[in-house]
DNA sequence: ACTGGCTTCGAAAACGTTTTCGACTATATT
DNA sequence: AATATAGTCGAAAACGTTTTCGAAGCCAGT
């Protein structure tokens, strides 16, 4: 008393006419798929997914997998949320249902991705934070199942992914400070196995080369990305002798903490010490003095995801055009108070 | 190629009896089961979810559907993070899926309710920002699917939800101003239909009224439950004569923007009006004064759904006790600068 | 030697849908 | 009038799994 068969016993057709009414087949008569999807209305028929996915091999959805672990709920700013709902509007115009897929604490990750794929539950992947070598992206590309990773990795080869600027964030970052007469300019980076450490050391290196300021070992900062430890590092720098007179946080919850630290000890930040931060977010928005930073657009950045995946589908393949998507995803900077300090005046002033 | 047949064929035994070692059933020796499990691993195989959905006719999986619309993304905070992860972690010690379905903004939200439940998409549902009158929750007790709501609702009857102790937060938050010697008390709420702004106002006159104090109606503020809110708020907040002496923000944001346009007053939270937030949330942590607001375990919370909603489902009526949970969730007050505003002292002083 | 019970397994049905293919009708073409 | 064509529909297979049920084998007890 229930799906399909239902339906059709009610409108005296068969199961396969009413399939081919709803699915807008054409060898249906407008008459009858009138009705058909009229009684389809009026008793909230719509197709069982199981049923379907089965018949047709396909889910009809794309997971996103996301990290919500405890810290990161009690850190977490507006970053996934945005992305979220980017590539959710993209896939929404083709129909495709995106369901975000959180990883369980209690279980180690990459077994969580091998079950989800293994089981077929959706039909595609996004999935973030990659590390320097994942295994995700390996298996994924022998799973030959579509994906698109947001951030770089070594492993895998021609797989899609969008990744940050972080070079172009690390040069005009380091550009703005020299021109500012810095020459001791720490970096602040996770301390996580994330990418995205890695690639902004190398950028930060690089920007520094190019501007002939050689590479303190003890001017990069690794800690908890999180406010407290941004404190942390505040700790540490008000501490040092010769101390940096610039630094470059890689999130923006470390300015919380590093403005507090910095206060606590009779500094401020854009007087004392130039700080830029990495990507504006929520809460760095209203600190004072006010953090330089880089801005993005999440949603952008959701619905490319959402369009490169789709890009990678088969079914979507004349749609869009083919070729492995590797996209690096610009920011503005957006001047602020922070990095006021210039070493110049200060030297003057003395 | 693929499959349980295919694992079935390489172990030279029947489909049925490689599902059975699976699933852990009795009718199958241990010495096949330990060369099935060991195939599977060698394999990475892992039944198909559609074609075991369809069999058993349940999904294993429990959506948890969230509204991401663009200015969600813009304001959000972890709210929904630590619920997600709670409710996960709770779900997960069943083996059931927990999977965020994020409501399009291009689809009307109740007819994507629809088409999930119809579709069988999950098994049962948790569904947030309850309205006062809620279509969803009449439909899903009709639709006979286990949910359970965060949020009351004058809709739907015995159905199980949970919602924050706003009378608590009101009461406590009131008592204390009063105690203060405040009888001008504002209080700001969202301009949105969701019953929360009913539900505290409801609260807030109770509260007033166990003190004796009149109800004013030009005290009550509603606003964008945003940092511009905040923002308006304060604007006319001190273009008013005879202002109110305190007021209580029904969202953390709100102080953000408050906060912001009573500087620029030249009025300061704590010293010339006093403020109380609601919810303690990731960014009013930073404020200056820093603000009396109220704090909750949104991780307990998320479990606490999780929980309750296992208890709905048939399969799990044993393990837990039945009955509709019905819960208010309490929030302990964390007192900050922002109400040490004393009318008394403030009198005496002049 | 027979019965009964226990253990282990396989054949087959069923879940709800889509899709292929052939059949049938009505209309158009010769 | 015969034939081709287009339009409309239904029967049936297939998707991958779980589960029921019966069969087969083995052992113990009589």
């Amino acid at each position: 008393m229930k799906g399909i068969r239902h339906l059709a016993e009610q409108l005296n057709v068969s199961i396969g006419t009413v399939s081919k009414a709803l699915n807008g087949r054409h060898d249906v008569n407008e008459k009858t798929r009138k009705r058909v999807l009229a009684a389809a209305a009026k008793l909230g028929y719509a197709p069982n997914q199981s049923g379907r996915s089965l018949r047709q091999g396909s889910t009809n959805a794309v997971g996103f997998m996301i990290e919500f672990s405890p810290e990161a709920a009690a850190n977490s700013d507006n970053f996934f949320v945005g992305l979220v709902e980017g590539a959710q509007s993209a896939l929404a115009r083709h129909a495709l249902d995106l369901v975000v897929l959180p990883y369980s604490t209690q279980e180690d990750s990459f077994a969580q991705l091998q079950r989800i794929v293994a089981r077929r539950l959706v039909d595609a992947l996004i999935i973030s934070a990659t590390l320097k070598v994942d295994p995700r992206i390996e298996y994924l590309g022998h799973a030959n199942i579509p994906f698109i990773a947001l951030g770089r990795s070594d492993s895998g080869g021609k797989h899609p992914w969008i990744d940050l600027d972080f070079e172009g964030v690390a040069e005009s970052a380091i550009d703005r400070l020299v021109a500012r007469g810095h020459r001791r300019i720490a970096i602040a980076l996770p301390d996580n196995e994330t990418n995205l450490g890695y690639v902004f050391l190398n950028s930060y290196r690089r920007a520094l080369k190019r501007h002939g300021i050689p590479f303190t070992p003890r001017f990069v900062f690794r800690g908890r990305s999180s406010e407290a430890g941004g404190y942390d590092i505040g700790g540490e720098l008000v501490a040092m002798e010769r101390r940096p007179t610039a630094i470059l946080l890689v999130y923006e919850l470390l300015a919380m903490g590093l403005y507090r630290r910095l206060s606590e000890a009779g500094l401020s930040p854009g007087r004392d010490i130039a700080v830029i931060g990495f990507r504006e977010g929520p809460q760095a928005r209203f600190l004072s003095p006010t953090l330089t930073c880089f801005r993005m657009s999440l949603h952008d950045l959701g619905v490319t995801l959402g369009e490169s995946l789709l890009a990678t589908l088969p079914a979507f393949s004349s749609v869009y055009p083919l070729g492995t998507v590797q996209k690096i995803w610009p920011l503005q900077l957006v001047p602020g108070e922070s990095d006021n300090f210039s070493v110049e005046r200060a030297q003057a002033s003395r």
